[in-house]
DNA sequence: GACACCTGGGCCATCGTCTG
DNA sequence: CAGACGATGGCCCAGGTGTC
């Protein structure tokens, strides 16, 4: 037996040195297994609770080849649209009995390779990926190559075979602008989003919704940048200098249009009563701005979930049918669309 | 011989240590 | 210096022991 006063944890040999047994009738009694008497379970049980026996799941893992470890890579966690679906992601994952390895790309290719080799390294049963900007297509197919299941979400890496979790893009903004277009409003920005899929996506819903009106698409009043507060802040302010000035805007995320307001706020202006504004993602923040935000649920939480859903399937069954989950956008009417004068 | 109960050895990946 | 070997912790499997 190993010396009472190391710090060395407790394992099966302990106990069964400490109960008389062989680390097998141990095992077996910790597994609950009928084979043995109530007797002898007894005996380990106590010998177990005596030396404070904790089980230690890596060496089961290790024997049987399994991992519960499942790496989950987003790109911007000062969005709460991403801690949002993280939440949901890792409540279905641990009520599936896994544990969630974190990382944080702050959209730098070169960083997510790192931490995707790092995830490899610790023998992750799984991936759930939000590429960074710029991520090459064929990395769904190198994680595929290593054998760890992959969940691309969110932003789509463009055509292939790969599990997929997101919103319709094309279809909220489009909602989002027919709502301001109902509102009257002909001439409208829009805000934030750099490049890439997600950004085609949006703004392909917002060129339908204008067509739709026989309203001319202007590259004017498109206003590229990182979808962040800053750059909402900083993308309004150019807008608001556009002659004639536009009446409302719509904005690449909520995160976008709380940025937005702060630049109105600057001006002496305030949305839903001197322009008009809606977001997209529907985070938790939207409902309690100022004023409350007009913007395209998705469900972040439900969305997480789905994309913990779909891997914890293809973990599963490995040689299922490719999964495409869409969440269908919901326009959320709050004050940021009120009356315009 | 049948059955209940229990055990030893091997396995997994990886590192450090030992041996030739 | 290279290769062999042991150690790690828990599970699985084949098989040993004891009792009826």
């Amino acid at each position: 037996m190993r010396n009472p006063n190391s710090t060395h944890p407790v394992t099966i040999l302990d106990v069964a040195a400490e109960a008389n047994l062989s680390k097998s009738t141990v095992s077996l009694v910790l597994k609950g297994s009928p084979l043995i008497p109530a007797e002898t379970a007894d005996r380990v049980r106590a010998a177990a609770s005596k030396l404070g026996y904790v089980y230690n799941s890596r060496a089961g893992e290790l024997r049987d080849g399994t991992s519960k470890t499942i790496g989950v890579v987003v790109n911007d966690l000062a969005n709460p649209f991403f801690a949002e679906i993280l939440v949901g992601v890792e409540r279905k994952l641990v009520e599936a009995g896994y544990i969630v390895l974190m990382a944080h790309t702050n959209e730098d290719v070169d960083r997510q390779e790192q931490v995707l080799q790092t995830m490899r390294e610790q023998g992750a049963a799984g991936i759930v990926l939000c590429p960074a900007y710029g991520t090459p297509r064929t990395l769904t197919k190198e994680v595929e190559a290593w054998g760890i299941p992959l969940v691309v979400m969110v932003r789509t890496l463009g055509p292939g075979k790969y599990d997929f979790a997101g919103g319709d893009n094309e279809r909220g903004i489009y909602v989002a602008t027919k709502h301001l277009l109902d509102a009257g409003h002909e001439r409208i920005g829009f805000l934030g989003g750099l490049a890439g899929v997600v950004l085609e996506q949006r703004l392909n819903g917002f060129r339908t919704a204008l067509a739709e009106r026989k309203l001319r698409f202007d590259e004017e009043l498109v206003v590229r940048a990182k979808p962040t507060r800053q750059s909402g802040y900083e993308t309004m302010c150019a807008l608001l200098d556009i002659k004639p000035r536009p009446t409302a805007a719509v904005c690449y995320n909520d995160v976008v249009a709380f940025g937005a307001m702060s630049a109105l706020g600057e001006r002496g202006m305030h949305a839903g009563r001197d322009f008009a504004l809606t977001g997209f993602d529907n985070v938790q923040d939207a409902a309690h701005s100022n004023p409350p935000l007009t913007t395209v649920d998705i469900r972040p939480g439900a969305l997480g979930e789905q994309a913990a859903s779909i891997l914890l399937s293809r973990i599963q069954t490995p040689g299922q049918a490719r999964q495409m989950f869409l969440a269908k956008p919901q326009l959320v009417v709050r004050k940021s669309t009120g009356a315009v004068a």
